[in-house]
DNA sequence: GTCTATACTACGATAGAC
DNA sequence: GTCTATCGTAGTATAGAC
């Protein structure tokens, strides 16, 4: 598969160095094919950075998908105790993906989306974000019932942020944590650490 | 000053495209000056880049310095109630710094520098992260007495993480709470959001 | 469907006038 | 200290052979 290797190749590239950063010529040369294979079968630069956008929204689905699912099932049907344990579950997910070395790349591809929304971030969007924060939130209001929902989703938002610092900001977690990857250990660490804020970020009096 | 306006046009096209994606033609050209000044003041295109790195770290050094002055006074010698406020005064400080338009071209440029670390991010390290990191530490330090020092930077990591998501995810929080950029009530929503977050986990009870 | 060859544009760097 | 002019390289896109 000719495409499939130029997109991977491209969401690399296009992850390191940006849309105008990276070289069609790169890309193709490291996918071993010819650079007119892009114009082929994506018609263009334009078009092989849309179906990375498209593939990486159809890779995050596909590793949170179970877990999504089952989330799903609980917002619509679980206790409380559920809710919180789905939601805990769901955002370990997301921290275990921010771990992974594979989500470098997307991480930066979407994190310029991010800043300067193209159509790319539109396809990403709906090509997952849209499902993880409808799921995301349906737990939360379970589980918070006394905030307002605008409280909910500002409240889903910094949850999520604990588990993208460990990503956006891997060149300072690790040197903050003096470790040269994220290891076994570290790994163990953070996790507990995050469970142990959410869960007393979920289980909050209100005042 | 030309080489002033250089390097502030500099950190916003580098922010926007990245180092390769950056152009220096389009730099001098949005600078009012001839691509050669760039050469003449920085000595090419990486000088450039490096001088943007210390003016960022600069910058941040300046919005924060006032704060980090208070919180490392109270580090030293004040009770966990005053350490708690001034660890909440220094994350409510970061939250109204991503909120701010003009962290927008800082957040890409330090990002990328995350991922793949140049001698820029050293930097940035050196310039103020170091420091910030220092006395949040010291800070967290007093409040959670409980936990050893490896939890505590951890801990530190994803307090930090609930501010970062307002920038990194832009496009993503204004989406999700349906807005076109951060209102005034948006704001105040999420500051109070954070401080509840924030003073949740610091008060946490040891298991 | 994939290749080679090529057209055209824009890049960074530098030399030299002022 | 800032300009213009120019060199060599690398970018995307496209035409046409196979």
């Amino acid at each position: 598969m000719t495409s499939q290797t130029l997109i991977e190749t491209a969401i690399d590239q296009f992850g390191r160095h940006g849309f105008e950063g990276a070289s069609t010529r790169e890309i193709a040369r490291a996918s071993g094919t010819a650079m007119s294979s892009i114009t082929y079968h994506f018609g263009g630069k334009q078009g092989l950075y849309l179906a990375a956008a498209d593939h990486i929204a159809a890779c995050v689905r596909e590793i949170q998908g179970p877990a999504l699912a089952l989330a799903r099932d609980v917002a619509g049907t679980g206790t409380r105790e559920q809710a919180t344990e789905a939601l805990l579950a769901l955002l370990d997910g997301f921290a275990m993906m921010m771990i992974r070395p594979e989500s470098e790349a997307w991480a930066l591809f979407i994190t310029r989306e991010q800043q300067a929304p193209t159509e790319a971030f539109d396809r990403l969007y709906a090509g997952v974000m849209q499902d993880v924060v409808a799921v995301f939130v349906a737990l939360l209001g379970r589980i918070r019932t006394d905030l307002p929902e605008r409280e909910v989703l500002a409240l889903g938002l910094m949850l999520f942020g604990q588990t993208l610092v460990l990503r956006v900001c891997r060149a300072a977690v690790t040197r903050i944590l003096a470790v040269d990857t994220i290891d076994e250990d570290t790994r163990a660490l953070l996790r507990a650490r995050l469970r142990a804020n959410a869960l007393c970020i979920l289980s909050e009096k209100p005042a």
